[in-house]
DNA sequence: CTGAAAGCGCTTACAG
DNA sequence: CTGAAAGCGCTTACAG
């Protein structure tokens, strides 16, 4: 059924060795043999079969991506970003929902599939430092986000304390002095969470404002939906916030949501600064402050860094990267874009 | 480096037949023996190459899910779908962004990578029938969305008439009388929006409204920004809509954002319907009244019929296949969920 | 019930 | 510059 090297080398009357040549666009072959070749191949409507080149080769050509929902408008938007980047290499990206799952985010690394790829590109909830490093990993790893390890593993994520400050910061230096921080203790995620918390503190403090723990809200996850309870929360506590910086954007959306159902203005009466910068942010009513990561730079170096990783380069010990981000102000902290309602 | 088959087929003492026998559960083989080899996968630490399972058999274990953009929500939600759908058959699903380009729609049934996948699931803006017929083509496909084609191929969608025809008559029941069609003849999918176009005529002569084109207003493609910018042209033009109808929930949540700005209330003075049923519109301000196509069911229709083909099994001629949806009633045309402010 | 051997389609030393 | 041949790791008739 298949059109094979070898019915490309028998039609054009050469070796097999020289139609791979041809193919591979290696030197030294004829013109007049090439363009034969060429003939054939096309006559024939020959493509090579992958599988078995990467069987030969060893290598498949691919990575994955795995994240926790690509529902998750930040994740979905950074598998776009990656898939560029991947391109880039001539990689393709197979990307993988783990639902946090501890076992089919480390599928590729020690499961059945992991001989299908090179290498992952994971953005880790619940996998442990064993299921990363140990015999039982095939391919190179590179992390994304918060989760940490005591082992040295390639890793890139945001100053998270520092973008929390700022963002706590911004919501201070339009003189809010109840602001609310809106996403801790999440079931997965504390690290990241526990960072952002920090900053949150350090922002009271340099600002000299007093803590007060009954504006610190916990949430379960960090959707919408977590959001908008944690604002019904805030106002049956009377905790009385002007402010909320929420840990993300859906949170700070799904905030905005409860806001409006319980009579409250944004910003007037209560401002919302979020972190992540999906586009989601940049319609809603209103239009979302938000601490935006440099997506495209994250995806970039993360792929540069696991191909050269893949190619046994020397690229040093495992790196932690320290990605870039920008305070966007929007409409739910006076900004443009105010709900004009 | 790897452990193979024959490595645990020695250290068994056995032959790799039996080794293969064992890992793919094949009866006839005595219980002694089979411990003997399952003893020596676990102390050798043996995974199975996919990739020479695959050479060998014909098959990869992977379809792929080829979409315009990962970014557009109802694209991501469905994509979590089809991952969920294809995971119950034991496939990997990969993804694949098109942004509507041509060639990458069609790169895994012609291109370098058609060898890598047993099928593939498209959602086309651009494809020709010559894409997807014709001996180019390697793997069965089936087709989402509006794009249809004189061949016969597998194809999945809503009624897409009747579901316009619904969202447009929502609007009328509540009294609107000038309501207006945004999303006509976007460059990405004309078909589409033709459809669409057509449910809202019949519902305004179902209710005997007569049409007024300069409530109909064609968008580029159908985005935020889009639908944003439709609602600029509406206002700018004076032509005093009382509902919009919008091909869908992007635009939909656009026009929202756009009518806070210009001082108009939704749902009082403009009411909002859109089509996808994205998590986005539970929680935007206004809520967002929806036309909910069933993912889910689409994902493993879908999937379904993809196995069916690539199994070669007898599904019939190819199949038409016409999906559920639900109309869901939110604050933007005066169900739960209003603005509050 | 198990062993020896062919072959999936490629790439690549090894000769010439 | 090109040909004949081995081998990537698996599955599976074919014998026994």
């Amino acid at each position: 059924m298949a059109v094979r090297l070898q019915d490309v080398a028998e039609r054009a009357g050469v070796s097999v060795r020289t139609v791979s040549n041809v193919v591979n666009d290696f030197p030294h072959v004829r013109p007049a043999v090439r363009e034969r070749v060429q003939q054939a191949i096309a006559d024939l409507g020959y493509r090579p079969n992958m599988t078995a080149r990467f069987l030969r080769g060893g290598r498949t050509g691919m990575i994955a991506l795995a994240v926790p929902d690509l529902s998750v408008p930040y994740f979905a938007e950074l598998a776009g970003y990656m898939m560029r980047a991947a391109q880039g290499h001539d990689l393709t990206l197979l990307i993988e929902e783990t639902d946090g799952d501890r076992e089919r985010e480390v599928l590729f690394l020690t499961g059945s599939r992991s001989s299908t790829i090179d290498g992952l590109i994971l953005s880790p909830l619940t996998a442990e430092a064993e299921d990363l490093t140990g015999p039982s990993r095939s391919v190179p790893v590179v992390l994304l986000g918060e989760r940490t390890y005591d082992e040295p593993l390639d890793h890139i994520a945001i100053d998270n304390v520092r973008a929390a400050r700022e963002a706590t910061a911004h919501l201070l230096h339009l003189g809010r002095r109840r602001v609310a921080a809106v996403g801790a203790r999440p079931e997965h995620d504390s690290r990241m969470a526990d960072l952002r918390l920090d900053g949150y503190h350090q922002a009271l403090a340099g600002a000299g404002v007093a803590r007060d723990d009954s504006l610190v809200v916990a949430t379960p996850w960090f959707t919408r939906q977590d959001g908008y309870d944690a604002v019904v929360h805030l106002v049956r506590s009377d905790a009385r916030p002007d402010a909320l910086f929420c840990f993300n954007d859906l949170l700070a959306l799904g905030a905005i949501r409860a806001l409006a159902d319980h009579g409250l203005r944004c910003p007037e009466d209560v401002a919302v600064v979020g972190i992540d910068g999906i586009e989601d942010g940049a319609f809603s009513v209103p239009t979302l402050t938000t601490v935006a990561p440099d997506m495209a730079g994250i995806a970039s170096r993360a792929v540069d860094l696991l191909v050269a990783r893949i190619g046994g380069r020397d690229v040093g010990v495992p790196v932690d990267d320290v990605a870039d981000f920008a305070l966007v102000v929007r409409g739910s902290t006076g900004g443009p874009g105010r709900s004009g309602s």
